[in-house]
RNA sequence: GCCUGGGUAGCUUAGUGGUAAAGCGCGUCCUUGGUAAGGACGAGACCCCGGAUUCAAAUUCCGGCCUAGGCUCCA
């Protein structure tokens, strides 16, 4: 091999052409090798997928090779890394003696980890002000390879940059610095040229955060902020802030009096008020008409049980840690954090034939796991909750159509609130029971029936229970927020650790398979996203109040109050406005307490016996014949539609 | 668990050492008014709990409880 030839190596581009570069080109150099318009565009690029500045030398041959011009979506990212760089030397600019740890770009924008810097929200304002001035001063970014040995002398009072230093060095023999103005800093990149190509910025809150995320290391200051290309895309995302806040389920539930957490009566222990639990109920008789038809069998189990199940189950040893536990004599009882368990143990108090399966266990189930007290938050994390649970007890050969059977029914229940989703495949996580043969049946087995569905899906390893794989369903709401809900798992372990069996053709014994399943996930973490995702405006099936009756005068109230007993009557949840408000006040009670459809009676609608129909989109019909109104309430209850549409 | 905020009337909040405020809601009365706040009066507060400082604490200090956001998409 000639020296030219070693000083030679490839590299891969994202269409997946190959250019051979000199060793140790820097992305710059290898962009204008593509082209000298691109070279001039480049702000940074990736490396086998690290995100690094454009100064950074490539020197593995086959390296994976990405640009980042101004026109990437990385370029928002880039901006803000050098936006964090301002901040850290905006903050050492105004306090002494501070400690820097990391600032990375994020998501949705940057944050910078300090210790040694002790700052409050009040001090913000003169932060983001120093930080503007160094935008307004277009510091240039400057970039320099440094030695260890001088990187060492030059962080000798950082401590946590000296203990990153030290990680590095065992890799390489140099470092990077970015710099701007007469500040500089231990990193990768990849920055803007200058500080003044950042557009807009502002600092939203302050929080501690563990260096390195380690609970056992000290805690740090770090303190957020986002960058946009400008005031407008800043104001936008600031804007969406103020949204996703209006919408908050804490807020909404409180306005439209659904559930109460109390400190009386403890952290994580939601309190449904009847307004809550007339949707809760709604929601129950959504998934037990479901359930029924699917032919599932309800069953209910209590809330407590000796430890030895779970010792039993094999949730003792992985999950003590989040149980709650007491003693009572000499025996040990836990409350239940998963309702399986029980559902197994009726299942092992029968004998069974392979011509009774599959068996299918429903039961809204409370579940309590004692979740880290920081971790609680309103209704999406808690101590107690309630799952719409499910148990099938099947026989290998029929877990394919078991699985597809659910499927339909979690579709049908997304579909049903109008929700879009993703399904993701999660595979064994490192604490998990079972022999390797019977994980990889469970993973193959799942794999199957989304292959067949030619449904889209992306695999999450490690992300199982520990018990089997499962599918997971993850749902879009209005704002564009994903989360968590329905779930399908396989379990090949339970049924093991129970013993559980059925008698088959051949007369022997046989382990059945476990699946479980819940349409919602947990009823209190769907609550919150349908609170959120609907604003409170909930369809009319789940309204708490669905029809509100004014009366224009006194001399309406009596005719009123027979319009609303006539719906009653009907099923409908109505109640009639009383008060000695005027109408106009009453409309604005009615559209403030979210509710579908108000119908205003005065003298005119009693002389004809009809109705003025008005709805939460403030439409409005006047001389409507109350059979058909009636008739359609019914049936836009009973198809679940989501928006009041008697007016469309 | 840890960090930074916060806890004052049913709700939202003002008040930062000297007699506890406002808006909404609630009650009573006036008003009987046809499409997003008519008017008057009134009730309603162990100012989260415990301790300390002080002539005096909602306010300052210490401890606790609850609550919001955060706790490596690594230089």
């Amino acid at each position: 091999m000639s020296q030219q030839e070693s000083d030679q190596i490839v590299v891969v581009l994202p269409d997946g052409s190959e250019l051979e570069v000199e060793r140790g080109s820097s992305i710059e150099d290898i962009a204008y090798e593509i082209g000298p318009g691109l070279g001039d565009a480049t702000a940074g690029g990736r490396i086998d997928g690290d995100l690094v500045g454009k100064e950074l030398a490539v020197t593995t041959d086959g390296a994976e090779i990405e640009i980042v011009t101004e026109d990437s979506e990385e370029y928002l990212g880039v901006m803000r890394h050098t936006a964090a760089h301002t901040l850290a030397q905006a903050v050492q600019r105004l306090y002494d003696d501070v400690d820097l740890a990391i600032g990375p770009a994020t998501d949705d924008g940057f944050y910078y980890d300090f210790d040694e810097l002790d700052v409050d929200e009040d001090d913000l304002p003169a932060i983001v002000e120093e930080m503007e001035s160094i935008i307004e001063e277009d510091l240039e970014v400057t970039y320099e390879r440094v030695s260890i040995e001088e990187a060492r002398d030059r962080l000798a009072d950082q401590p946590y940059k000296l203990e990153l230093l030290e990680e590095f060095a065992e890799e390489d023999d140099t470092v990077h610095f970015y710099g701007q103005g007469d500040w500089a800093d231990l990193c990768k990149g990849p920055h803007v040229e200058s500080t003044g190509e950042i557009g807009a910025i502002d600092l939203l809150e302050i929080a501690g955060a563990y260096w390195r995320g380690d609970e056992e290391n000290e805690m740090q200051t770090r303190i957020y902020g986002t960058a946009f290309r400008d005031d407008s895309d800043l104001e936008e995302f600031l804007e969406r802030r103020r949204e996703a806040e209006e919408r908050d389920h804490r807020k909404i539930g409180n306005e439209m009096d659904l559930f109460s957490i109390q400190d009386r009566t403890g952290p994580g222990l939601p309190l449904y008020h009847p307004n809550g639990k007339t949707i809760l109920r709604e929601l129950e008789g959504f998934v037990e008409d479901l359930n029924l038809d699917a032919d599932y069998e309800y069953v209910e189990t209590p809330h407590v049980f000796k430890t030895d199940l779970w010792k039993e189950s094999g949730h003792y040893d992985n999950y003590a840690d989040d149980m709650f536990l007491f003693e009572v004599g000499d025996d040990e009882f836990g409350l239940k954090p998963m309702n399986c368990p029980g559902h197994a143990a009726i299942f092992d108090d029968s004998a069974w034939s392979y011509r009774d399966l599959p068996i299918r266990y429903a039961e809204n189930g409370k579940v309590y796991r004692k979740e880290q007290r920081g971790e609680l938050s309103g209704l999406s994390r808690v101590w107690a909750f309630t799952i719409d649970d499910g148990h099938l007890f099947v026989k290998p050969d029929q877990i394919q159509a078991e699985v597809e059977r659910i499927m339909d029914m979690i579709q049908e229940v997304l579909e049903t609130f109008g929700l879009d989703y993703e399904v993701a495949l999660a595979t064994r996580p490192e604490k998990s029971v079972g022999s390797d043969e019977i994980w990889e049946k469970a993973e193959s087995a799942l794999e199957s029936v989304l292959d067949d569905r030619k449904l889209e899906y992306t695999v999450e390893d490690g992300d199982g229970a520990f018990y089997g794989p499962k599918i997971d369903y993850e749902f879009e709401d209005a704002i564009g927020r994903s989360w968590d809900g329905p779930t399908v798992q396989l379990d090949f372990t339970m049924p093991e650790q129970f013993d559980l069996s059925y008698v088959g053709e051949d007369n022997e014994e046989h382990r059945p398979v476990m699946i479980h399943r819940a349409l919602y996930g947990s009823y209190e973490r769907f609550f919150m996203m349908l609170i959120e995702h609907f604003e409170g405006k909930f369809p009319l099936w789940l309204a708490p109040e669905q029809v509100r009756v004014l009366p224009i005068t006194d001399d309406n109230a009596d005719y009123a109050e027979s319009v609303a007993e006539e719906l009653d009557a009907d099923g409908v949840r109505v109640e009639v406005d009383q008060s000695d408000n005027r109408l106009q006040r009453k409309i604005r009670a009615a559209h403030d307490d979210r509710v579908p459809y108000q119908i205003i009676v005065g003298d005119d609608e009693m002389e004809d016996g009809t109705l003025s129909v008005r709805d939460r989109k403030e439409r409005q019909e006047h001389g409507v014949d109350p059979e058909e109104f009636y008739a359609h309430l019914e049936s836009e209850r009973a198809e679940k539609r989501t928006e009041p549409d008697f007016l469309d």
